[in-house]
DNA sequence: CAGCATCCACATTGATACTG
DNA sequence: CAGTATCAATGTGGATGCTG
C-alpha cells in the first residue's frame, strides 16, 4: 500500500504549503500590487484625487469592469477612499489613503530597481536567445 | 460618421497605451517577480544553490511544468545559472546570479513593507466588509 | 456619470504520461 | 534525475447592453 500513501502524502504536503502561501503577507501584497491595473491606478492617483471618468481617461486601456473591480479591491484594502457626491449626474472621487500613499512609495522603489537593472535583464535575454539559436543538436526541440 | 471615428480613436489610444505598458521596465519587472513561483524560487535559492529535485521538494506545491518553466525564464533573464553535470543520473544545479541576488534584496524590501502594513490592510478589509453587511438597502446586491 | 450583469475568448496552470 | 508533451480545468479580462 505504500504506493498510494506516497501520493497522498505529497498531496497533503501541497495543500498545507498552499495554505501557508495563502496567508503569507508579503505574497499577498505582491499579488495585490502586481495587478496591472492596481499599479496604474496607484500611479494615476499619486498626483491627487480623480473622478471615475478621469481615471478612465487617464488609463485608456482599462475596461469599466476592471476599473471598477480594481477600485473596489483597493477601497476594501484601505488603499483609496471613495467619495460620492450626490448631484444630478452623480460624482465619485477616488483618493489615495496614507496607506495607499506608502504603497506608491514602495512601488517607486521597485521602479528604481527595475530601471537600474533592466539593461542587465535585456542583455541576458539576448545572450540566452542567441545561445539557443546556435544550439548544436540537443534533444530535437521545437525549432527542429 | 463621427460615431465610428470615436470608437476607432479610443481603440487606437488603447493600443498605443498598451504598447507603452509592454515596454515599461518597472511594469515588466513587477510582472516578473510577482509570479508566485518566481518569488518562491528566489527565496529558496537565496540560501545557496539547489538541484532540480531539491527545489521540487522545497516547494511541494509546484508542478514540474511550472518549476521548469519558471527556472527557464529566470535563467533567460539572468537571475539564475543552470549547471549540468553529466553523470549517470544527470545532475542539474541552479544558483542565483548577482542580479538574482539583488532581486532577492528588493523582495526583502517588499516583504518588510508587507509585514509592517498588512495589519492596516486586514483591518481595512474587516471594516469594509462589516459596512457592506450593514448596508441599508442599496441597489439590491448579491446578498439580497 | 458611474456602475452592474452577462457572455465569451483566451491565457495560465495543473494533472498525466512518457523519455534520455 | 531532470525534464518534455499533451490535454483538461480554471480564471482573468474584454465586449456589450442596461440602470439610477
Amino acid at each position: 500500500m505504500p504506493t498510494l500513501t506516497a501520493a497522498a502524502r505529497r498531496e497533503r504536503e501541497r495543500d498545507s504549503y498552499n495554505a501557508y502561501l495563502a496567508e503569507c503577507p508579503s505574497h499577498n501584497l505582491l499579488a495585490q500590487i502586481s495587478s496591472k491595473w492596481v499599479t496604474l491606478l496607484l500611479a494615476a492617483l499619486s498626483a491627487g484625487p480623480l473622478r471615475y471618468s478621469d481615471l478612465s481617461r487617464a488609463i485608456p486601456s482599462v475596461s469599466q469592469k476592471m476599473l471598477t473591480q480594481s477600485l473596489r479591491t483597493m477601497e476594501r484594502d484601505g488603499l483609496v477612499v471613495r467619495t460620492v457626491t450626490a448631484a444630478v449626474p452623480v460624482r465619485v472621487d477616488y483618493e489615495l489613503t496614507a496607506l495607499g500613499g506608502s504603497l506608491v512609495g514602495l512601488m517607486t522603489q521597485v521602479k528604481d530597481w527595475a530601471e537600474s537593472h533592466m539593461d542587465n535583464v535585456y542583455e541576458a535575454r539576448r545572450e540566452y536567445d542567441s545561445r539557443a539559436a546556435a544550439e548544436p543538436v540537443a534533444t530535437l526541440n521545437k525549432r527542429g
